[in-house]
DNA sequence: GCCAACAGGATTGTCAACGATTCTGTTTGC
DNA sequence: GCAAACAGAATCGTTGACAATCCTGTTGGC
């Protein structure tokens, strides 16, 4: 394995560390489970131990490893359990996004949601699950980012880095896309029009039924 | 100052860090944007730096300390703006372990809220701000451990860390705890009365309250 | 043949020291 | 008198090495 380059310039080892580690996982590189040395990711990266160990200690809060006393580092596995409960929390949260971006969002901002629903049914036409996941993805970061609220943002961020294998796990499941859009062009109709109780309610409906999907 | 003795055998140093500086954040021994400088705390808690180093790492991704490159630690500060944000999560999630609680609690669990209520009731007839807001804080904490969602509940305590200061701000405020106690026992009858909608529904108008207090 | 005790290897936890960066108070030039 | 440059101190970031702990495969006894 070739040894990394230098890190671009100014980035500090843990940062760095942090960095790839966590796009390393959330990509999907490093399997479920699988076990995490720091002396092997030391040497991936080209940064000591020390670096590894603070960014595992910050990646553990985050909920994407799990750290054993003695024992080790993991790729934490989320069960199905633990993804429905997950979005419960998403539901609760991501209502309250939608209900204050309803409110506070700008014109151009509200725009930016239609252009996203046309490309999600355009996906959805064409069959192209992949990028109608990217869309979603990017549709309830708008929404987060729109409402304005920090601390919520921060939140669900972390909850969403949890949940990315079941992700793509639900959105090659066929049927399920056509289903999702519908309800996303409903929580963009309700945040265009204003009205903070019907993008609420939109944003629930559309994680419950993600919920029966994941439970499915 | 006396140098601390050794840590309850078997506790490891970066363990006995981590406990022992949260605790102080939250017990209000430190000031406010104090700065909390690694050396120091090092020989403090008589620990290497190497342990107080990672336990200000796992507490800067909890919210509680605010890192600067170069520049060291500092307890965070809140302002009152991102303690209404707080809340505002508070609002949501705790709404939703009282729609559990309210499903999913035994009957001890409920004899347990009652208690809690008639006590806060009492303190708040004997003038005593301080054992209303200690009963205040179990009060909640009991409705999010009865609701069952693990996850939401490290959301909670998470945030709930990080309002300290902002709590025992409020409890000392005159009228509010007479103001406050009518809304928490609305809260624990809705729960008592397995009425999922209206405890969530009395939450959420409790916190409310908070947050216009917060403001005022 | 099976279970317990034991050594070997691997991995993490901790430590003390070095180097890099940033702030503070002082001095110098205008 | 004031702004900019400078030296000094303080503090964090990083490194490499050592000690403690735990798993694994093996051996010995029953």
């Amino acid at each position: 394995m070739p040894k990394e380059p230098g890190p671009a310039s100014g980035e500090q080892a843990r940062q760095l560390a942090l960095t790839r580690l966590r796009q390393a996982i959330l990509h999907g590189e490093m399997a479920p489970a699988q076990r995490l040395v720091e002396n092997e990711l030391a040497e991936q990266f080209g940064v000591t131990r020390a670096s590894v160990r603070a960014a595992l200690i910050e990646l553990e809060s985050e909920g994407l490893v799990e750290r054993i006393r003695n024992r080790g580092s993991r790729v934490r596995v989320v069960s199905v359990d633990e993804a429905v409960a997950i979005t419960e929390c998403r539901m609760a949260l991501e209502g309250l996004c939608a209900a204050k971006a309803a409110v506070t969002a700008g014109d151009g901002q509200l725009d930016r949601l239609t252009e996203v629903g046309e490309a999600m049914t355009k996906a959805v036409a064409d069959g192209e699950p992949m990028l109608y996941s990217d869309l979603n993805h990017e549709l309830h970061a708008l929404i987060r980012e729109f409402s304005g609220q920090q601390t919520a943002v921060s939140l669900l961020e972390r909850l969403n880095g949890q949940l990315v294998r079941h992700r793509f796990q639900l959105a090659l499941r066929p049927g399920r896309p056509q289903q999702s859009l519908s309800e996303h062009l409903a929580m963009i109709d309700a945040i265009r029009a204003r009205d903070p109780q019907a993008a609420e309610a939109a944003v629930r409906s559309h994680l419950a039924s993600v919920i029966e999907a994941l439970r499915g």
